[in-house]
DNA sequence: GTGAAAGCGCTAACAC
DNA sequence: GTGTTAGCGCTTTCAC
């Protein structure tokens, strides 16, 4: 800095104006410190920024580890547009895990050392907790999921609409004809399948269409999928499977392959989250996509307004999906 | 710090030792010490530190867009791998991007801002590049693969070996009693892909099996695949394949469905990159697995002894793959 | 519009 | 073993 200052003959203040109020010098200095700049190279130091704006420009992410065996990267994909939005915003993205344990030790740490500016808080089932224990430290974050239970929760969130997602789905499959179409979807317990189920109900209401014995609750894995689809088509003959997740779908696939029945020609399945799995598997499998490039945009935008006035908290924020339509639903043949 | 120091009833310089170089206090002194922290919840400034220890204990890693439409995640879950073991290790992981235009500009300016300690470089296609810029700039990093070209590059490495993955899929199949295996594989411009595929030569080579014309070299994409496929199966009549990626292993397995063949039964299918489609499409896809969490492991080590001592780099890290067996290997019924 | 002075919270070097 | 001193590189007052 002071080699800055020397090259362009301003004292080192007015090169950190330049940098960080460029109106506030006269447009020939400007351009002079500019050129210093850059012939020097100079970029400000990071950790003495840091140190004197109390601010680091770091946002934390708590990321779970992988599900093995599921068909879901909705974090990966979330994170990787997040990094990208962010980034134009000035921010980078900091990671990190803490033990299911205790999930919020790892938040602590950050907080007490003042590593992060902000979090992003993605962890639907925590949420919550999450969410209590941040406020009441007043720790600024923004929340990829909306408040459930707390309807007086004060902080920003972004969320995509699972129940218009999954009545998305529907509704194609209502259209391609189909008029017994079952769901298969996570237990009671889960407010997020419990949403995308009312989707499901809503649209299938709409059409006059029965839902009775057509629904079913497991647990998120293929091998649950393919349980709940077999026991369904045998009781049940349903045309078509709308479902929570692409895993769960994948699983019904898996049944419809046992049985030699065409996924698409004889028997149409809808996934939710177009994963990678949904992308590449034959015959493509139809999918309920999330925004996530808009959500991050959205959070990224919820963050910059809250560091930027802590005490006004704007409305949350719904998106939503959209269905991309593939090979599995076709049109009822029965 | 001071309020812990007071609290304490030592200097302040006392708690920093306390903190760092716990070794330097007396038994009781570093007790009384500690329990001042805990009971404060004292957390040493993360600025204030970098400021005066220059550095961030943050390492950086540039992650490139997701490829929609394929298979693979591998990225994904070494970021995962990586972020658990960097944090054992008392870093965190910061993610940035940059345009494909000029990838080295991200890098260049977090490292002209001392934004990060070191990098760990993944981009394998322009590991290169990337590597020589780095070493010019004195820029501390790990590369996540070998490099190539520059057999006199001194940077530290972990590598995880494609050819052993190849060979080890070969020997399977050639153990499952098949005798005309075929290779779909990447462009011949791709060293990893034909590193992998002298894998595949290898093991047929071995086992005295011919290769001639059942090689195919295409674009990693799932209609490659399926294209490829369908020509080897019509001109050269294999009875399995091995694929360079998973990706390329489900344009086998549509080929194989939209001829009504069953993958593992009629036509044996081998990817590589054990990604979530591999784990969850029917009836499971066997694949080469890489050992992504040995190499965050590795990378970590290396990172570690990189910014102790700078000056001596240690060898390379060649880690080998596994093979998960799932129901597309199945014997050879011809 | 520009420069001088002060200090963010911590740790390395040294004196005690 | 513990306390004192100085300063990391920057930005935020405040004079000028």
């Amino acid at each position: 800095m002071a080699d800055v200052a020397e090259l362009a003959g301003v004292s080192r203040q007015t090169v950190s104006n330049a940098v960080n109020n460029p109106d506030l010098l006269r447009a020939d200095t400007l351009a002079r410190v500019q050129q210093a700049i850059d012939e020097l190279g100079y970029k400000p130091n990071r950790a003495a920024r840091n140190l004197r704006t109390r601010s680091s420009h770091l946002i934390g992410l708590r990321i779970s580890p992988v599900q093995e065996g599921t068909a879901s990267a909705v974090m990966d994909r979330f994170v990787h547009s997040l990094v990208d939005k962010s980034g134009e915003a000035g921010y980078h993205v900091m990671l990190f895990t803490s033990d299911h344990e205790d999930p919020l030790a790892g938040y602590d740490d950050l907080l007490r050392s003042t590593a992060v500016d902000a979090f992003v808080v993605t962890d639907t089932y925590f949420g919550e907790e999450q969410a209590a224990w941040l406020r009441e430290r007043r720790a600024p974050f923004v929340a990829f999921g909306r408040p459930w239970d707390d309807t007086s929760a004060r902080h920003p969130w972004v969320d995509v609409d699972g129940a218009a997602g999954a009545d998305l789905a529907t509704a194609h499959l209502i259209e391609k004809g189909h008029t017994r179409i079952a769901w298969i979807g996570w237990r009671k317990d889960s407010v997020l399948g419990e949403e995308r189920r009312s989707g499901w109900v809503r649209a299938m209401h709409r059409a006059g269409l029965p839902t009775t014995g057509l629904a079913s609750r497991v647990e998120d894995a293929v091998a649950s999928g393919r349980g709940a689809s077999g026991v369904m088509l045998d009781e049940a003959a349903p045309t078509a499977f709308v479902c929570a997740s692409d895993t769960l779908a994948v699983g019904v696939m898996h049944t419809l392959a046992e049985r030699r029945l065409q996924a698409g020609d004889d028997v149409a399945v809808v996934g939710f989250d177009d994963s990678q799995v949904a992308q590449t598997v034959w015959p493509g499998l139809t999918s309920v996509r999330q925004p996530l490039e808009e959500a991050a945009i959205e959070v990224v935008k919820a963050l910059e307004g809250l560091l930027a006035t802590p005490s006004q908290v704007g409305p949350g924020v719904m998106l939503t999906p959209t269905l991309e339509i593939r090979g599995t639903s076709g049109p009822d043949r029965a």
